[in-house]
DNA sequence: TCTCATAATGGGGCATCTCTCATTTTAGAG
DNA sequence: CTCTAAAATGAGAGATGCCCCATTATGAGA
């Protein structure tokens, strides 16, 4: 499924890496300087192309930076996907899907600082998020674990939660603010702080393999 | 304390004059399209003034951009003040203060929506929200109403979930986000769903009182 | 009424950014 | 090796924005 490069022409082949050469550039910069502190032409130069190049490849600057965040939140969803469907437990997914994604960006900075980024320039990224958040906190409700009913408001406050988790990671906070972030999102969602300390220790230990793999 | 007109000179009153033209138009324009979607000489021509007159009276864009935040918070916070230092409970306080500064924020849009661009576009804006914040959440702490202990984390996170209610309000929500928002935050502070809701209930009439002033 | 400090003007220098296009370079096909 | 379509180039048009400054207008006080 991976190994479509047999199938490409020479020509295709160029056309599909010089592209992926620019992606990343854009990558690269706009997690430093954030979106839209980097300039098409910037973009250009750290994937070593001429300015003109760019607009071979994209439509428009929008054009990347839609790019560039699918391919993030895509790569930090694939990180993330197999440990959390092994637990049963709505309320377990959500602080292990928190607790994960927030240490995720704050091992992949370059991952972590687009998504900062992204969250005020680039909005339509928020959709992509909290796609998989908001299956758990559904499956949550309906085994009766959350008091809180499912809607755009819930969401966009454990969305809100999550982005402060990521920031201060990358501000150099220490990792138990991840595990923090999963516990608040649990006590919005209604659950006792006891509860959600419980609920979220218990998926330390999902957490503490993936550390060792 | 307000009157000080009578002891300003003729030429120092026209200044006062003018230089709240340009802060009063920029507050229009940023709310509107946002702080960095302003320009200098949009605020000018706003104020009915030229381009260069701007820099007679602010050092650089950024100087105007301070001057109008910290006006706005200011006014928001003196709108609330005096009904929050009636109650004595830091739980009570913290409700009240959330769901009185998201009702503001509403009332008044143009103090929100500049809020809103503020908080992606003049980070330092987040201290002064915060301040009375600080304060409430540590009287409920000592008081022995939260379970968590104030540091930076928590405060962000209470900002966050503000910033949600204020951004849900102004995009047409229902008054109710205020009361969750309200809600959330004592949730997050440690207190269990039924105990925030009582708290927050309990504020209600204080509300009200207001709301029929 | 006249003077001159202060207020206001607005054109433009300089920088930056997006996107275009006429031209050159590259490399696969025959 | 040659031909040619695709890839790449890079100068620059067109916009916009910040800020400066030489110049003009105003109005308070003598």
């Amino acid at each position: 499924m991976t190994g479509r490069k047999a199938s490409l022409s020479p020509r295709e082949a160029k056309r599909v890496r010089t592209r992926q050469r620019l992606t990343e550039a854009a990558l690269r910069l706009m997690s430093e300087r954030g979106i839209n502190g980097t300039s098409v032409s910037e973009i250009a130069t750290e994937a070593e192309l001429a300015n003109g190049t760019f607009y071979l490849y994209f439509k428009d600057k929008s054009e990347i930076v839609a790019a560039v965040c699918q391919a993030v939140t895509l790569a930090m969803h694939n990180e993330m996907d197999s440990r959390r469907l092994s637990l049963e437990e709505g309320s377990a997914r959500v602080a292990f899907g928190t607790q994960q994604f927030i240490e995720i960006a704050a091992a992949e900075p370059t991952w972590g600082r687009l998504l900062m980024s992204a969250f005020t320039e680039f909005e339509a990224i928020k959709d992509d998020i909290s796609r998989y958040m908001r299956l758990d906190v559904a499956l949550g409700v309906e085994q009766g674990c959350f008091t809180e009913s499912v809607d755009e408001f819930v969401i966009d406050t454990l969305l809100a939660i999550l982005r402060a988790g990521i920031e201060a990671r990358l501000g150099g906070a220490k990792a138990e603010v991840g595990a923090r972030a999963a516990e608040y999102h649990l006590r919005v969602l209604g659950m006792s702080a006891a509860d959600a300390h419980r609920v979220r220790l218990a998926t330390d230990k999902v957490v503490e393999s993936q550390a060792s793999r």
